[in-house]
DNA sequence: ATAATATTTTAGACTAATCTAAAAATATGA
DNA sequence: TCATATTTTTAGATTAGTCTAAAATATTAT
């Protein structure tokens, strides 16, 4: 097993992940864990000889998919816990996180799968974050900016962040639409803009500026 | 708060005294927390400093009230989790103790409130141990040999550990019944035997021998 | 392109909890 | 009572995680 630590660095980086993309910076870390980076950096270390992170001196860190799975575990049991105290323990939505970041923890298949049933297989915890189940697997997606995404992933376009007159026109201009297909086809190293394929027609680019306002989900394979 | 490591020490020392009085050697604890004796001295002390146990060098340890209290906490949050466990995730009784030793250390008032309420306070967990209240009282007590109790503690005779022909011909002799009166009034220091008063008659002895096959509960004051 | 700034890593130290081996205290028993 | 055995404590080392300060690397802005 790992330990508390590791599980809540692993968590850490995955959240980073999911707001940012890979390559997490060692400050952001030491930030969301709340300790120092020199501190950070030895753990790094530690999670890379176990084969948890991609880590090279500083160029920042990705899960490797063993590591995904646990940070994926700690999260199901924290949001199954989250959604525990609400329905059956008459906690307020505001009031469950504390507890969770400690009950999370807690070692027992068992006993996860058993909370899990006794909720009767929730798909999103009271905050409306969707919960992993027992394979890592969301049933629901949240959406995310569509800059987090990698080359080759194949989007569904699901809302902005800026929803100013302004970007919605541009948005309107090159064809971006909510439903659409974007594929990502190419992301520019120099200032991050993406080349992408709108419902399969000619690419564009985009810039990263907009690209962090654009909110997707990932396409569901059929077939 | 308590460390989890403090806290196993103080359940430790706790249910040996439980089980034999005060005094708790070195030894005896190293035992219970699977851990060396020179371990435990060194925990000793720091538990002493902060004033949760009375420990003089090679003199064996009892808990002070600050530590009893803390014992008793953990012991509620153990045996309410244990039966939550039964009562509401279907695990048989046999299988709770590992999970419910991790699940005692969490840290939540409201937690264990609420859980004491889904569970319609219970008295007794699912292995028939009672669950100290809020307060740290037991609403029901569980026999224990009379060797373990204190000077002036008044007792009701409830069992015996030694059930032979022998030995309840030597009570019947004494005057010692179910349901009788028991005041420990002095113990002599040299072979552990103990002076007793039943039903207010005239005092006699009993060896240490006896008074750890003779089950009973401490007297509930009335008025 | 280079100087200034910011980030990250290394080096070395600290704490809590643990260990082994040796010393000290206590208990046992002829 | 005095030697022996047992128990407990001390001394010194180890591990995981943390820290500060200094060195190395990367980024930024002129």
């Amino acid at each position: 097993m790992h330990s508390f630590t590791e599980e809540n660095y692993l968590k850490a980086i995955f959240k980073l992940i999911e707001q940012d993309g890979d390559g997490v910076t060692t400050n952001a870390i030491a930030d969301r864990v709340k300790t120092k980076a020199a501190s950070v950096t030895d753990m790094l270390k530690k999670l890379s000889d176990k084969k948890l992170i991609n880590y090279r001196k500083y160029q920042g860190v990705s899960l490797t998919s063993k590591g995904e799975k646990v940070a994926l575990n700690i999260i199901r049991k924290h949001r199954l816990w989250e959604m525990f105290l609400v329905e059956k323990l008459d906690f307020k939505w505001d009031e469950v996180h504390d507890v969770a970041e400690e009950l999370e923890h807690i070692n027992s298949e068992k006993l996860i799968s058993q909370i899990d049933k006794f909720l009767n297989y929730p798909k999103v915890d009271p905050h409306g974050d969707p919960i992993p189940d027992k394979n890592g697997k969301f049933q629901i997606q949240k959406s995310k900016p569509v800059s987090v995404f990698k080359q080759n992933d194949v989007l569904i376009m699901t809302g902005v962040v800026d929803h100013s007159a302004a970007f919605l026109q541009y948005l309107d201009k090159v064809g971006i639409a909510l439903g659409k297909e974007i594929k990502i086809k190419n992301m520019v190293e120099f200032d991050k803009s993406l080349q992408i394929i709108i419902n399969k027609n000619t690419p564009i680019f985009i810039s990263n500026e907009a690209a962090k306002n654009i909110l997707a989900i990932k396409k569901i394979k059929c077939g």
